[in-house]
DNA sequence: ATACAAGTGGAGCAACCCTCCACTTTGTGG
DNA sequence: CCACAAAGTGGAGGGTTGCTCCACTTGTAT
């Protein structure tokens, strides 16, 4: 009762310097990339709404394991896809010189859709899987918003149109695509109709 | 073995002449009711994912009768809303004589998100919902397109702009509102930009 | 070598969905 | 008025998933 409380030291839990994460024991460090490994394929597999358990199984790693990581499915998702999203984030800045600010923004709300139509049953929640914690998803966003910035002061989208806008459209478009198997043209469509919103008169 | 396809009568399915619809047994259309009664209930007090055994014991009726009855969530959702979107089909037509076309269509917009919003949890599959078979549900859909052609004949909306578009959009700001618990101005917003896109130049 | 913090797995409980079929009720034709 | 086929009922039961909890194992700092 008169517990270790005396000599405990106050041991801040360690992070790693550089990136202020929490840094895991290696055999943690493990697991954690075997889960993410099978996330991404199941995912890929059957649609975001697979069993979480299925995804333990396949990582060879307690369910337990898995909640512990990773306390909620967006959190799942948004780790999974973070390269992914790295990657969207990357291209559109790649394609800067050779776009003007309207078209980046078209292309980007493509790719946004794109991306999202390729985990199925993430339409839905693709606001707050962008919001997650994660380095493609802070990537992403960055990107978006610095889009919109960009083609504001060229004068060329409305003052009040902000990045929370684009991602609902995405959602939107996502989400059609998602129920009626829309092609091509129809994401194309709606993403056309949107920007000729968005733009000044 | 030698069935009584003999003298089997070929008896249609009884149906009211008027209506087209198949008439329940007295009882049967009793507890019909009973379920409609209690699912608008639940839906409005706990969102459009309630427990669908507990609707059928708030309707003191087995969860078989339900599934029997409405044999997915979207049928019961679509026969639950039919006289709110009856309701709202009629207002917007009220309206016809008041606003020009453009704002007509603002306002159905603006009431189908309001609409939406109060049975939270059924944004991401409101175009379903609509598509039921349900008075309702047709009476909204019909307006809908009421509306965007007769924007489309006075030359104020750009023709390539489909009612599902509508659905879609309303849609999207509905999960955006869902989501992020956002104001009705941020609703007002969204629909603006939208509006402007659709608009001819 | 030791000790303790960190990590693990999976049994277990709680929801929920939906089917199925032995039983009950209705209304109709004789 | 009755008998009986068709229509309707309810809820037990089997399946799936989500998430928690804690007795145990493992890593690592000393």
């Amino acid at each position: 009762m008169y517990s270790g409380g005396i000599l405990q030291l106050q041991v801040a839990k360690k992070k790693s310097s550089r990136t202020g994460e929490v840094l895991l024991r290696a055999d943690a460090q493990l697991n954690r990339e075997r889960i993410l490994a099978a996330a991404e394929e199941m995912f890929l597999e059957h649609g975001a709404n697979v069993s979480l358990e299925d995804v333990a199984k396949r990582a060879n790693v307690g369910i337990g394991t898995l909640y512990r990581r990773f306390p909620t499915r967006e959190a799942l998702l948004g780790a999974a896809y973070s390269a992914r999203f790295l990657e969207l984030a990357e291209a559109s800045r790649a394609r800067d010189g050779e776009l003007t600010p309207t078209e980046s923004v078209r292309a980007y709300l493509e790719q946004l859709v794109l991306h999202t139509n390729v985990y199925r049953g993430i339409a839905g929640s693709l606001g707050t899987v962008l919001q997650t914690d994660t380095p493609g998803c802070h990537a992403t966003s960055d990107e978006g918003r610095r889009l919109v910035r960009r083609a504001q002061k060229a004068g060329v989208i409305r003052r009040d149109v902000t990045f929370e806008d684009l991602v609902c459209v995405a959602t939107a478009i996502s989400l059609a695509s998602e129920q009626s198997a829309s092609s091509k043209s129809r994401v194309a469509h709606l993403v056309d109709v949107f920007l000729g919103g968005i733009a000044s008169r």
